[in-house]
DNA sequence: GTAACTGCAAACGCTTTGCACTCCC
DNA sequence: GGGAGTGCAAAGCGTTTGCAGTTAC
């Protein structure tokens, strides 16, 4: 998502734009680890130093409202914030805790098989894999 | 799990058999709208007026531990503890967010075929579909 | 008998809330 | 200029921890 389309989008649902909102969208934006808030206010602190927890916090609420991450709770103390809305299995290394998204088309399709099977309409979903990473092996 | 086995695991495990113990794992094991700590402390208090919040906690880390239950974080303020260890899917309500376990043979067969295309060993998996329930439609 | 377990209460840590100051628009 | 947003600090709350008393074995 390109700048001008961050701006109108904010705008259009009456947010204005502001430079912690454009900068936390963009660190998470990169990311693949899934960051924590703190984790994301430890990062940004250095360019923007008066940058609060509190606002990255407020932030990430609105971020996901206008539909552009969402929350995951693992079995760990703090939440991550997956930037990626589209259907893929969140791979989490049992030992180190290191998670990073896998995308296949045939998980598009089998998914969309076992969907049918039960009747209903799909809100949204999550999929997470539990394995032993390379580094962790 | 009858009685004669639960005690035998427990033992094996180097854990001793408690009232308590023995009447979080009933109860828990009977439920399947994955309850919160605070839900099975409140549920048990009558039969057993002395037990604790403290005692409900770490009976659940012990039966986590032993592999009779998993703990599950959706996007609400508390754990829920679901007893199912075999492959399902949580079906969970975006309004009131009720959750039951969906299981099909197909949705086995056709995570074997997602496991097989990524080329590792799962040590575990979850699986929650959002959807909008009967009583919220 | 003794080591593990329970119950209680305090501590913990992430997240939320409240409010005065600031800055988009 | 005005209202939304930020930064700070305090509050909130589910969960964990510590410890003295109790219980399983």
């Amino acid at each position: 998502m390109d700048d001008q389309e961050l701006f109108t989008l904010f705008r259009k649902n009456g947010y204005k734009v502001t430079t912690q909102r454009l900068a936390i969208y963009k660190f998470i934006a990169t990311r693949e680890d899934h960051p924590s808030a703190d984790q994301i206010y430890q990062a940004l602190k250095n360019d923007y130093p008066t940058i609060s927890l509190g606002t990255v916090y407020k932030t990430l609420d609105l971020l996901e409202k206008l539909g552009l991450l969402q929350k995951l709770k693992f079995n760990e103390d703090r939440v991550r914030y997956d930037p990626d809305m589209e259907l893929h299995i969140n791979m989490v290394c049992s030992k180190c805790g290191q998670i990073y998204d896998y995308k296949a088309e045939n998980v598009k399709k089998l998914w969309n098989i076992i969907i049918s099977d039960i009747g209903i309409k799909p809100l949204g979903q999550r999929f997470d894999l539990y394995y032993e990473c390379d580094n962790c092996k």
